[in-house]
DNA sequence: CTGAAAGCGCTAACAC
DNA sequence: GTGTTAGCGCTTTCAG
């Protein structure tokens, strides 16, 4: 069916090894020559077979992007970013849906199942950095978001605690006082909401204001229905807040979803940031006070750190930490 | 670096052939030497090399997504359900995002720049179907969403018309006689806008509504940005709606941000239903009323194409055009 | 500038 | 139940 390197040199009367040369344009060849190998390639429709060149060169050209959920907008976002940076690189991506999952982080970083990707992009979720840092990584690894306390892998992210810092020092420069916190994920190893966490409490902690914990809402997972649950929780609990401080724009447009629900006017009786800056929190109603990551930095370092890495497999630079800027853009909701 | 078959025949004592079978347990082997093999894998930390595995097998165990842009919920969501079948099915994906660039798409459907795939789902949004119809794909195919004339293409879609005349059909139902359209796209090949326009013409015939063509707004792209500008338009322009069918939930989202911004009340003054049930839809103040593809039966539907033809490759059956159920979910814009 | 041939890691047909 | 080996399609060293 499909023809070979061998079947355009018998057509164009050469030897493969120059019909090679002419597909790849490593050698210089004859101009006749490089005519009638490439008359042959249109006639046959020849192709190469990436899994024959990926044998021999011990690359594949594909890189892998796992993250929890595809179709949650940060991530959605990302991803579209990173793909389109990935191809400027004439990388292929991958993409893997952990779900959450532990096993599946767990496979995959440690190539479960065979090699395919020349190096990983991780969001991790389930696996507890210890873990992490244990698992010795098949590939080049870089980590979105969680930091590997003493592991082989590079990092990028914003500064979560000095951004989670800047969202609630704003609520209290607008003079609010009951400032609550929706996004702590006890039962998993989220880092980064952890980090979070702790940005809140400083500002409060300078502000001057107590940290109730009847404000530091749970949730069980990152959505619109957990911000809308937890909001609830925090209408209908001892003390109703002032402000909330969402630890993602998700959750924080499930939280004014029961807001509007409630007849509670946003920002008048409760202001709201959130964190990520997807696209539906511009148009919400009121758009979005929120946390933005410069996403478009966070892939493009990403690869570049895994460019590093793959191409000189000898590397030992130790993993890099790198920190993308964020900043706090002001709408409607605070 | 990494280790081989070979050598873990060599530490295990026996020959490659008795630890490729212990591997894929395609053999039977005794019990004992399985043991030893398997305790020389995990010494070694034996992975195998899907490269070579490929090339011997003439196949990579991976399919191809091109959709025009992740970011957008709907592909977002579609893309991720469409992961976890094709996980379920031991196949990896590979997604490309086209961003609506024709000469991506071509290139894909070519399998230009090399045969990675086995199979390739595609949301073709630039090229047309004479050019899809006339371009031999490398690999099997399944269209989501616009019709390949005579190719030899499978497709799994919506019934686009009868949708979009149930949405006009229940804005009507509810009194509307100013029935706008939001989402023709005349500068691109979108047969999928073609469809819903249509669907929407037939309910306005069926009411014995005039069709308006200062209510019918074109739309640069589908994002929330385009939708808010055409309902600013539609505002502005020289008859007002009093109810607005958007041909996606993006562009219903940005008619509706709109529609706050100049206080007009939704659904008392102008009614909005959208196309998509993507998840913002269930936040939006009010929750937005709209066309719900099942999304996973798509993918399921999409997935068992490929498989048919991937699995049994002198299949001949004609292509194939599959219908999934759709439903109008009522909620609160209309 | 071009040809011949080795070999990337794996599977499976063919022996025993 | 296990060993030996050819060959998947490509790149590249070595000759010419």
């Amino acid at each position: 069916m499909s023809s070979r390197l061998k079947d355009v040199a018998v057509r164009a009367g050469v030897s493969v090894r120059t019909v090679s040369n002419v597909v790849s344009g490593t050698a210089a060849v004859a101009p006749a020559t490089r005519r009638r190998v490439q008359e042959a390639i249109d006639e046959l429709g020849y192709r190469p077979n990436l899994a024959a060149r990926s044998l021999r060169a011990g690359r594949t050209g594909i890189i892998g992007l796992a993250i929890p959920e595809l179709h949650s907008p940060y991530f959605g976002e990302l991803a579209g970013l990173l793909v389109d940076e990935a191809r400027r690189r004439s990388w292929t991506v991958i993409i893997d849906q952990t779900r959450g999952d532990a096993d599946a982080e767990r496979r995959l970083l440690t190539g479960g199942g065979g090699r395919v990707v020349d190096g990983l992009i991780i969001s991790p979720w389930a696996l507890d950095p210890a873990e992490l840092a244990a698992t010795g990584p098949a590939v080049p690894l870089v980590l979105l978001g969680e930091r590997s306390p003493r592991g082989a892998a590079d990092r990028v992210a914003v500064d979560n605690v000095a951004a989670a810092e800047e969202a609630t020092a704003h609520l209290a420069g607008t003079g609010r006082t009951r400032i609550a916190a929706i996004g702590l994920q006890p039962h998993l190893h989220n880092g980064t909401a952890l980090l979070r966490a702790e940005g809140h409490r400083r500002a409060l902690d300078r502000a001057g204001l107590p940290l109730l914990p009847a404000l530091c809402r749970p949730v069980a997972a990152l959505h619109r229905a957990d911000g809308a649950a937890a909001m609830a929780e925090l209408l209908d609990g001892p003390v109703v807040p002032d402000a909330v401080f969402a630890f993602s724009d998700e959750l924080a447009l499930g939280a004014l979803h029961v807001a509007h629900e409630r007849g509670v006017r946003v920002p008048e009786d409760i202001a709201i940031v959130g964190f990520d800056d997807i696209e539906d929190g511009r148009y919400s109603h009121p758009p979005l006070t929120t946390v933005a990551p410069d996403k478009r930095q966070i892939a493009e370092r990403s690869l570049q750190c895994l460019a590093d890495r793959i191409y000189s497999p000898g590397n030992t630079v130790p993993p890099q930490d790198l920190t993308v800027p964020h900043r706090l853009v002001l709408r409607g909701t605070a």
